[in-house]
DNA sequence: ATCTGCTTGGCAAAAATTTCACAAAGTATC
DNA sequence: GATACTTTGTGAAATTTTTGCCAAGCAGAT
């Protein structure tokens, strides 16, 4: 059920699986064989099954996997159930968008705090939070029960802010800075280089005419 | 030099041997051998090699690797020295977000306009531009030569879209939208999931106490 | 209660990816 | 220009990931 020897290829697909079940769920289908989410999905029926079963046996014979079983199962896997709070380091376009993004709370991610540099920036309300200027943020960190950090600022900064975020015993770093973290083993980064991403498409688009 | 046989996963490496390579070239350096660049980016000098292998020989034995050149060409197969027309579909945080993002025009990729179904977002102004309807859509593309289309929309509303898109002749599309499209062989889709990215974290996380 | 058909779980094979190791070929020095 | 280093490019080995396969076992019908 846990732990270390599962590759992040698994667990990079879990979410792509809890997506599609949850579609399944609101068409109201209530089970679901691997051949059937093979089909949907474009991957193959042998690779659910093998993905599925790092976690434990999910599926039965002659009936396939029950949906609304297996969303909750890899909502657990995921962590989907407890509960994050967290803050973003950067209220420009990035930052406010994702502060927004009301979605995250339905999964259990909670954003308490917004922090700027910008002395402009300070006090703006964005979705009735007040952005706080980054002298509060160690506290503020502390006083909320701040786990995950979301990192929306320029790369130049970044080093410096996730230097403070970590000292003061922050556990996940979600990363939107053009730049790799370096970061003591008990902290997580995850990057989002929006523009490897684009890059990545302009590779794709190469040989198309 | 090319082509189809060379795996996503060298290509997903590429833009952040770009990356380094760039701050090489701020710092000033002139040439790094791949045991060097394996300690400053965390990955064997095998791989480095290797990777850079599948496109040609860019080094030297006995000097390593000119920082220029190799940014230079691994640019080129990234086809940054391209040029390309984007729109933005959706003209909401995220939407305007990347609309303000000035590096993507650095790297090649130009932003001409943005588009929203909202009456209310109509001519508001981002970054110089106007916010189009959804009625425009077509002819603008076919008008500025547009390559590449940012989905920054609901899910709801993506797979329409996208198939309008397509219709009048779209070549890529960078899609935000928290659903994966079906495209015709002819096209090709980057996706930024980014509550996937955001539920791998909170997997990393769940074993740190 | 029995039989038929379907589908999983898991092992084994195949494919893909990463790492190893070293000859070949250059650089730098004297 | 000869010698001692350095470092690539590359074939081969090792490892990881994906796919194929089927016995075991449950579901559903009769």
């Amino acid at each position: 059920m846990d732990s270390k020897d599962i590759s992040q290829a698994v667990i990079s697909r879990l979410p792509r699986y809890h997506r599609f079940l949850s579609e399944l769920k609101d068409q109201g289908i209530e089970r679901i064989s691997s051949a059937e989410l093979s089909d949907l999905m474009h991957v193959t029926a042998s690779q659910i099954r093998q993905d599925l079963n790092n976690f434990g046996g999910f599926g039965q014979q002659g009936y396939g996997y029950n949906v609304d079983y297996l969303y909750e199962e890899i909502g657990h896997i995921l962590g989907l159930d407890m509960r994050h709070n967290l803050i973003i380091v950067g209220a420009g376009n990035l930052g406010q968008a994702l502060a927004n993004y009301v979605n995250f709370d339905r999964r259990g991610f909670h954003t308490k705090g917004l922090f700027d540099s910008d002395p402009h920036m300070q006090g703006v309300i964005v979705r009735n939070m007040p952005v706080r200027p980054m002298s509060e943020l160690e506290d503020f960190i502390r006083e909320n029960s701040i786990d995950i950090a979301v990192l929306t600022i320029p790369k130049e900064a970044a080093i410096e802010v996730a230097d403070r975020l970590i000292g003061c015993g922050i556990k996940g770093i979600w990363n939107f800075a053009h730049i790799d973290l370096d970061v003591p083993p008990n902290v997580r980064v995850e990057n989002v280089h929006l523009s490897d991403s684009l890059m990545k498409l302009s590779y794709n688009l190469r040989d198309l005419g």
